[in-house]
DNA sequence: GTGTATGCAAACTGTTTGCATGGAC
DNA sequence: GTCCATGCAAACAGTTTGCATACAC
């Protein structure tokens, strides 16, 4: 799916669709794991050479408001986005360690925080859990 | 308990222990919880106002590797680091989003990951947990 | 026509590095 | 005496911001 800039409601929520944002979503739409704001704009720079770096950064600023692309981390001292098809739902991610690719994961606390929070008296409010590994494809891919 | 650069082995390892670098041990160790690199320089130059911040990079750098000190995490685009008494083996962290004060936790996932890594055919080799809440004071300071 | 999004470049923040020198071992 | 750790400041990378202009609505 390729965005369009005449589609009525689009990734940006309520802000104004643009060349350059259908140029930097399609771009993202395309990355298939985790990329850096960086790596964004290079991509998109192959399709439109005049995407600037601030309009990849407020586009991203942009995406991540409207919950359409998600921080999960980072990569030698920048931050790591990824498109996320959980969306509101509360959920981590896996990330492949050898391709970068990006899954959704169910929250694997649910049902220990009770635990913890009664071990040590502390009352645990929220978390960030960050699985890494090796997606399907690279643990069949990298056996040989 | 306060640092001493007599003593035969200290919070580095194998470096050597230099004034300065007392200086920055016994900050880190008053600091109680988690702090940026900033923050300990800071109080670092309470003490001696001429160390300087390389000096406390490195130094934080060096108390990392030597384990004496750990990153658990960033705050508004610093790294943050904190005194861990948890050492070598397995653990995440509690931390306090009141006070700041750090506690170990146990791995909470331990006895879930196998069931992550079938569901969606992903290995997993590692991640990161932090968990976030309040510590026993402020939970029962915060309650009035 | 209005006001948001843009590009450019400068500014800013956190962090690292080069170099001559002091001092721990 | 040797060589690591230091301070200073410049360099560096990632990110944000100001401003005049283009263009979506």
């Amino acid at each position: 799916m390729v965005a369009s800039a005449q589609e009525g409601s689009h990734a940006f929520g309520s802000g104004r669709m643009t060349a350059q944002r259908v140029t930097i979503v399609d771009a993202a739409e395309q990355m298939g794991g985790a990329f850096t704001v960086d790596d964004l704009a290079v991509a998109a720079r192959r399709c439109d050479a005049t995407v600037g770096v601030a309009t990849v950064y407020r586009a991203v600023a942009a995406l991540e408001e409207s919950g359409w692309l998600e921080r999960v981390g980072e990569r030698s001292g920048s931050a790591l986005f990824a498109r996320c098809s959980a969306g509101d739902h509360h959920h981590h991610h896996l990330i492949c360690t050898s391709c970068g690719r990006i899954e959704p994961a169910d929250c694997p606390l649910t049902a220990v925080v009770g635990t913890v929070e009664t071990a040590s008296g502390f009352v645990v409010t929220g978390h960030d859990v960050t699985l890494y590994g090796l997606c399907p494809d690279c643990v069949t891919g990298g056996e040989g």
